[in-house]
DNA sequence: ATGAAAGCGCTAACAG
DNA sequence: CTGTTAGCGCTTTCAT
């Protein structure tokens, strides 16, 4: 492969000199500046990226690390990213994790081969991000916490969420709103449940316990819980399923149990997912900001390598999507 | 950030024993190695992969060019790529031809930072994956077919599929067989149609164009178009539709006018997606070997880096995929 | 406007 | 076993 050496060489000019022409310095002449190009053309020249970047000490590039390329992921949080990195003159690689210790995300997050990175892999452990955060190397995670000066933390308000559903339903009238949960061990879910009992109190309505029901996050385990609440023979006039998945299996339960959505029974979800829109009744749910995450990662990064300040979390809101699974409870 | 040197220095050796001693040579002394490694604690050393790379004229990595990292796209396609490069202790990353000239995509194709790479994006020109590909790099491209020494070609026998179905649909005593076809400048819909016509012709069944409707891919198109076929008041025994979305539309359709699939008609579909086992009925159809395609691109690329000799171009068979849309026509 | 030369951080002969 | 050294391909002072 032709290097600069033999752009220079063939175009009688210094490598100083080609280098110059070829990435467009003022002070080389038209006259020059052209051989040098004809040169290289002839050559098939093509740069050599790493050369250029160890030398620069600049890759121009960021990762997001993924824990598995094959998906799934929320691609909206993926296009934030992707629109704001391209848009800003940064390029962008995904890696995934997978490998643990041997993965390519360690190889880019410790080889200094990308300017800074962005974390969405649960498989990375909390000590790898930690190690591989330095000065001049920010990383965001979007998926945890963690203290160090130049990892930055970008969330979604769960406990506000919880809240809004909530009270979206209380504001309807409804004084009996059952919850049906995630794992006990996800941190969304408990804050979402933080969120349910803060509108549950703040509107003077006593938790009961038989109206919190575990279900898993699974569409299967929605549509158990359901059931499990329709066996109680004590229906709550609303339900908010800790995420979409969980109301469309819920869905099909009333569905069977001749329960009208919204008529009998108000059903609000968590995740804005995208069939939320296609199912009967169309649900009512808390849209995440995700694509709004993606792109305050890359913001936080590209502030960071310019030398700007920048908080260490935020916390973004979330937005009720009214569609067809609410209305007001009857008397 | 500590350098090679400074951890050298620290240790009391020179750089070229750190380096030996870093890289598991066996030619270092235990005690040395030790008292490196210590070193290279100490000062939180992390070797530069650019420097590294720059000067073994390796990255061991290979890039998959995607159109967009926000998908959609085959993650199968992608697991089987992931799979076989970790595998094969070879890197991945994905990136993104968004931009055109200027994306991503373009300077890791052509500026040496990646040993290999497998193109799965039809927004990247053949143009530029022509100029990319040369001695050392090879290329693997999925969606196309393109005349160069150091590009590889691997695509799914759409012809043998679309055969398949057809042939699946005579051999259960169809006589009168529709093709909902795809966009007619699609290259995958002209071979699965082809593979429906030589099915046909090799059974002695002659084509009716009034048969052939179009459908455009797309759910809404395949409804579209069994609506058309319904109104045409000759219905045929059996259906295939060039993808399952068709499929999916089409069952839609059809139960919309009372006939039943696959009691008054049979459907067959082409993709196996996700969905097609839960519609109703199951929807027998063709799978694609999307994993395989892509583990075959990277042992590709993997056999060429390492001076093996192999075929430019190659064909996957599909495979039948009974579920309950096709039963045997009555008389 | 152009050239000579230093050096980014690393690896790998080669010599000892 | 360890050290010296050249050099990967590029950019960027510093002279001229």
């Amino acid at each position: 492969m032709a290097t600069i050496k033999d752009v220079a060489k063939l175009a009688g000019v210094a490598v100083s000199t080609a280098s110059y022409a070829l990435n467009n310095s003022t002070k080389i002449s038209m006259e020059t500046k052209l051989r040098v190009e004809k040169a290289a053309r002839e050559l098939n020249y093509q740069k050599n990226g790493l050369a250029s970047d160890l030398k620069k000490d600049k890759t121009n590039t960021i990762a997001l690390i993924l824990s598995d390329l094959s998906g799934p992921y929320y691609s909206e949080l993926i296009k934030g990213v992707q629109d704001f990195a391209t848009s800003n003159g940064y390029d962008l690689i995904a890696c995934s994790s997978i490998g643990g210790a041997n993965s390519t995300a360690v190889k880019f997050l410790k080889e200094k081969r990308v300017d800074g990175a962005i974390i969405l892999a649960h498989n990375i452990s909390d000590q790898i991000a930690l190690e591989s955060a330095r000065d001049c190397f920010p990383l965001v995670v979007l998926d945890r916490k963690l203290p160090n000066d130049n990892i930055f933390h970008v969330e979604v308000d769960n406990e506000q969420g919880g809240f809004m559903a909530t009270k979206h339903l209380i504001d309807r009238g409804h004084k009996t709103i059952a919850y049906v949960s995630g794992p006990s061990n996800s941190l969304d879910n408990n804050k979402r449940f933080a969120g349910y009992m803060r509108a549950l109190k703040e509107n003077g309505i006593g938790f009961q316990s038989k109206w919190k029901i575990p279900g898993d996050f699974t569409r299967e385990g929605g549509y158990r819980a359901t059931k499990l609440l329709i066996a109680q023979q004590d229906l709550p006039q609303g339900i908010f399923y800790a995420n979409d998945e969980m109301a469309i299996g819920g869905l099909q339960a009333l569905q069977e149990n001749q329960l009208q959505v919204p008529d009998d029974i108000s059903v609000i979800g968590f995740d804005d997912i995208q069939i939320s829109e296609y199912v009967s009744p169309p649900l009512t749910t808390i849209a995440q900001p995700k694509y709004e995450a993606g792109a305050l990662a890359v913001q936080l990064i590209l502030q960071v390598l310019e030398g700007g300040k920048v908080s260490p979390s935020f916390s973004l809101p979330t937005k009720l999507v009214e569609r067809q699974s609410v209305k007001h409870a009857g008397v």
